[in-house]
DNA sequence: CCAAACGCCGTAAACGTTTACAGAGTGTGC
DNA sequence: GCACACTCTGTAAACGTTTACGGCGTTTGG
């Protein structure tokens, strides 16, 4: 581990100056032998670049954060696994942080901008305050942000429309029959929460049916959290008939819980949940799920900062990704038991799923 | 997005040298009046320190990098929730590289290492090659490794043990009265897919079961694939009673091709899997899988890697994480409707699963 | 009252690059 | 033979820090 040679080893062995030497190693326009010594000096030391020398000359480090509340959220590693792609294609690194959904650690990212260790940031923050808006605005690099930001917030922005989602669902379970319909949300000071929150009873008013705040029950977005959420909600109100989840997790806890108080899914209580993650599809029975396309959104923000990045200034834009109803086995009994394979038994391409 | 304030314009404001700023900035002995006078004008100039330029100085970025074959594979994303909290903790940001498990992209990852934009490493290769043990020994900053490397290699190591992990499944599956226990497995070319394959030969014959070729069917680490593969294994051997799978996407495609082809799961065949994942406790029915303790193998890592970007030169060291079998429905008919919820109900403190 | 000791500060060099600028050398045209 | 253009190269400055060193002014002790 003895320290590497830099260009003015190079220079020395090769009998040239360090300009020339950064010229060949740059490919900039250099007589054919002067090439030739310097790439010979670089070979034969095992010459590798200092990248942080050439960031700091430069202003630029090829890396870019990616703030997320939380690494083990399956929908932050569904953007996760969109956005390392395009960065790598594009040539930067991925600098990961897990904020815990913490404001002070959030806010310590946004400062830790100034300290250019990464061209660019994108966040996903669960609650946005006064101070986010202040460092959004006052930021050194560019920014996106996954998730809704105040009307005006001058910065990029990708969003989904859990509003819709939560409509969706509301609206499948009510062409089933359901009528008790509970709602299992998160802290309504979260960004999601709220949203999710208000699009319940919204949902419910376009369908005539009452809003009945017994139905409602805040937890956390959490399995546990979830499961024991519900518990207290089946306590409370024995004869609902569906459960809106507001998330998967949520749901899998909802599933745990019901199956434990020997309520059948989707026969006596239908479920839904939210995020279409991973384990909605592999979940016992599986989970009929609002897509809130967790894996374009990080594509789209991934796009966005790049642009920005290449491009400069320009208006901030917003994506809006659309949600989808995925219907599986939780709501609906016919889909009890999809007797076909859900992928293609021929061919050889797909990789669903990774490699272990 | 002006250029940001830095030392010298601080000094200037301060009416001090460039050499007293950095000293109050970063506490050194200096005297009150001065301290107020360069704290006064960094306060005023929102003045963030450039940890570019301070690594370019002190030779340390407080970056570590985490190489991992796939991105979207949960075995690794165990390991990435463990690795994230540690270095976080000790002060280092996380770089993520997706290797795709080709071996080129690999090795640049280790090559690049010699552009120190990262104080340390962990990686974890598929495939382990000469040219790997070649970059590992001219490493010019600490790596540990996990997975399994020859004997001799001079370079922290965290292991599993799969081939104590297929004797657990095999034995409890033999244990179960199954004696047609077919194998699916991953390239025999990767470490994992020849360890696994070599174990399942050697518990048969612990067990005194004849080795038949047949059983064994060769697809990759995929759901899909192994979807195919448990076809085909089908179609060759219907009578088989029991499928030992390489790792849990395998068999949940094995769960989706059984359960397309009509056999029951586990009544007619029983399926293991392997790794653990968060996957096999969702999935359909749940999945008994043999941990291989990703989580433990990650932290494990970033605890060595750590240990080693304090300490300096020490011998390599091994660390070797014993596997699990944990028993699901996929296996055990009793276990198929666990009344019980799989968690604590009145705690408040487990955050299982992660937020969203 | 002088020397030694001490606390604080500024100058300057260093980390390893990139790059503006000017100088050296060669070739061309008149 | 000279001016000029052109190509290539070297010198030096710059990026924003940290830090060794020496100087200056004050205090302390004899």
């Amino acid at each position: 581990m003895a320290d590497g040679p830099t260009i003015t080893t190079i220079a020395e062995r090769a009998g040239v100056s360090i300009a020339s030497v950064s010229r060949v190693l740059n490919g900039l326009p250099t007589r054919q032998d002067t090439v030739r010594k310097v790439m010979a000096a670089a070979d034969e030391l095992g010459y590798v670049r200092n990248a942080v020398a050439r960031s700091l000359k430069s202003r630029r480090t090829h890396q870019v954060a990616f703030a997320m509340a939380d690494v083990g959220n399956p929908a932050y590693l569904a953007m996760l696994r969109q956005i390392q792609p395009v960065l790598k294609a594009a040539g930067y690194r991925l600098v990961l942080h897990s904020t815990d959904a913490v404001v002070a650690d959030e806010i310590d990212v946004l400062h830790s901008l100034g300290e250019r260790y990464v061209d660019g940031l994108i966040m996903s923050p669960l609650r946005v305050t006064g101070q986010h808006l202040e460092m959004l605005a006052a930021a050194r690099a560019p920014v996106v942000i996954i998730g809704s930001v105040p009307e005006g917030t001058r910065v990029d922005n990708v969003r989904a429309d859990s509003r819709t989602g939560v409509k969706l669902a509301i609206d499948h379970l009510h062409s089933l029959g359901r009528r008790r319909i509970g709602m299992v949300n998160g802290p309504p000071d979260t960004v999601p929460g709220a949203a999710r929150g208000a699009a319940y009873v919204e949902a419910l008013g376009a369908l005539g049916l009452p809003y009945d705040e017994e139905l409602v029950q805040i937890g956390d977005f959490y399995r546990a959290e979830g499961g024991r959420a519900v518990a207290a909600l089946l306590d409370r109100v024995p004869d609902l008939d569906a459960l809106m989840c507001a998330n998967d997790l949520i749901a899998l806890g909802a599933l745990d819980v019901l199956r434990a108080a020997g309520r059948r899914v989707p026969q006596d209580v239908a479920v839904v949940g939210m995020d279409d993650t991973d384990l909605a599809a592999a979940s016992w029975p599986s989970l009929t799920s609002v897509s809130l396309g967790s894996a374009e959104r990080g594509k789209a923000a991934a796009e966005l900062l790049l642009d920005r990045l290449q491009h400069g200034e320009r208006e901030p834009r917003l994506v809006t990704v659309p949600p989808r109803l995925v219907v599986r086995a939780s709501t609906s009994a016919s889909a009890t038991g999809p007797a076909a394979v859900p992928y293609d038994m021929t061919g050889r391409t797909d990789k669903e799923g990774g490699r272990s």
